[in-house]
DNA sequence: CTTCTATCGCTAAACGTTTCACTCTTTAAT
DNA sequence: ATTAAAGAGTGAAACGTTTAGCGATAGAAG
């Protein structure tokens, strides 16, 4: 019906106030109660909505939130993303997803560009170990959220699990049930989730005083294929180990294909502990352990944080929230005599 | 090092030139050889970059494209929205995201939400059947594109697949391998693939002329709880399907999930085709044979499609690209004597 | 009847660009 | 030599808001 947008302009027009009357009434300013409504049928009538890029000119906020993360296929991701937006969304921030394909380069370029788009702040899960370009983020007072893991160098508030006990938990639960061998798939040595969950794998063996075979330690890239070689790999050694513990998502579907492949039987032959992905574990026979991350409430935390620097509330930066792991145990462990 | 962002006119002040000639330069313009030096040293120097939102109130253009989907937490739909960003990225646009979680409301929420984002364009994949949010988008003249499915009266561009022959010809694969009772576990009646998925089904039996029997033909939902039960449905029947086809990854998910748990014997008892997914497809054990469809490409139309109207090429208007899938034949499905 | 204090509304400047219309050079064509 | 055309640069208005700062009105207090 209308075709070009009613401005703020047309509003005072029909009202017959003023442009600044008008504003004042959009950001809650007090007006009288029968100009509110004359302005509030305005609004109505002319189909009247604020200009945001105006309105972000002035104030120099553009009401977006820069989200950059290594990849948008992957599920434990995309879900925290989800709960980022939502509740985001319910303060009127829109979210503008950049995805670096876990490429540096392309991690660098994104961040430039969410700058260029005058993101008011950044969540991102940082894909490369060097936080320069956080670094520069931060110098221009946005803030920034880390999730999944910090940055050496760099100061800001970071959402991530208890890596370390969410894998000691895990073990744990091999170790009482007589388990003594126990094999680990990691990822890279240098990446940070990867070395906190092979310190709990370390810990737990410490605390129970159980002697550590370094064979039993596998590290792979936490994708797919380092899986299913992996897994290959520990199971021909000669000294098999009874348990093994996978530590992402990923790799787990690589470790179960080869489990398929070569016809193990769990957890008679094997016990299987994996990471993250409910739907995944359900459907494998037998049902899987496995550890799982609250996306929900790791989503959720870093919009939260995000909108308490937003308002300037620095009170308590910077903050590490640590959150809580669940192990989900099912059918693919068992006790050995 | 800067704490404020230099504008336009500290370079102009800078070059000793004038904001117009900056403006000219920026946006490809011709200037002299020594002024075009001169401008891109007090660009360096003084790290200017264009305020996008300023730009945006000037040109009415935020260079930025809404992307409206029913889910975050599905691979098969982020997978394209990958691809999307990669193509609009290229060409200076952003991408706001909105997951509306298979909920209309919100759907229409935040679809009001994009528009007063002043997206420039919205590539949806609509949840609702009624394409009433999309028609007031169109209606203020800003290009739409439909992803996986067309909306009835709703003339825009669409990007979707050959669900039709995609199905056609997964069902002919089990037809030439001696099946005469496949089972089909189909989406609910009224969404436009599970219709279309159907038809592929119901056409390829006339065309060898097989004869259907109704009870074969089961009615999900698209989420895993009904992929299940259906297929329990279809094993408990007293004259069994020897083959079965589910036309979704979440269903595909489900019936495997059965078929474990039943302990049924792949492909000796029950040939089974799925759908999507290609690394759920290698792990489960025998390798599953899918229908796979192709989201490179489909983001990738979409993302082309969006910046040939935004460029206001109306050539060809509104297109329908109905991209082929691809039938991956494994170990899941055999001859029958 | 002043004076004070709220309350409400208005004017005008500002945010950082783009772009129109214009001037001034320079070069090419006759 | 004259004219035309093209090239380079400029001033100023405009995009749609927000927000000081000021003025007007009116009721309360003295």
């Amino acid at each position: 019906m209308i075709d070009i947008a009613a401005t703020i302009k047309d509003v005072a027009k029909y009202t017959g106030l003023s442009i600044a009357t008008i504003s004042k009434y959009i950001n809650g300013g007090n007006v009288l109660e029968k100009n509110k409504i004359l302005i509030e049928e305005a609004i109505k009538v002319l189909d009247f909505k604020v200009n945001e890029i105006a309105r972000g000119l002035k104030t120099n906020k553009s009401m977006t939130i820069g989200v950059l993360i290594p990849s948008l296929e992957n599920i434990f991701i995309t879900s925290i993303i989800s709960h980022i937006e939502s509740i985001l969304i319910q303060s009127g921030y829109s979210t503008i997803i950049c995805d670096c394909k876990e490429n540096r380069k392309l991690e660098q370029e994104k961040t430039e560009f969410l700058l260029s788009k005058m993101v008011d702040g950044i969540i991102t899960m940082p894909y490369s170990n060097n936080g320069e370009h956080i670094k520069r983020v931060l110098e221009k007072n946005i803030p920034v959220v880390l999730l999944d893991r910090p940055l050496k160098d760099v100061n800001c508030d970071v959402v991530l699990v208890d890596n370390l006990n969410a894998s000691y938990n895990a073990i744990e639960q091999l170790i009482i049930r007589g388990h003594k061998r126990i094999g680990i798939i990691c990822g890279s040595k240098d990446v940070y989730t990867s070395q906190e969950r092979l310190k709990g794998y370390l810990r737990v063996h410490e605390d129970y005083s159980i002697e550590i075979d370094p064979e039993l330690i596998k590290y792979g890239d936490y994708q797919i294929d380092s899986g299913y070689r992996l897994l290959n790999e520990l199971l021909d050694m000669e000294s098999r180990p009874t348990a093994i513990y996978v530590t992402n998502y990923e790799m787990t579907l690589g470790a179960i294909m080869a489990i398929n492949e070569r016809g193990v039987s769990i957890p008679d032959e094997l016990s299987i502990i994996g990471f993250d992905n409910i739907q995944m574990a359900k459907i494998v026979k037998p049902t899987l352990s496995i550890v799982v991350q609250p996306m929900q409430q790791i989503g959720e935390t870093a919009a939260n944080i995000m909108l308490k620097r937003l308002k300037g509330d620095m009170s308590n930066y910077p903050s590490m929230f640590r959150l809580k792991t669940e192990v989900l145990i099912r059918d693919s462990i068992t006790s050995i005599v």
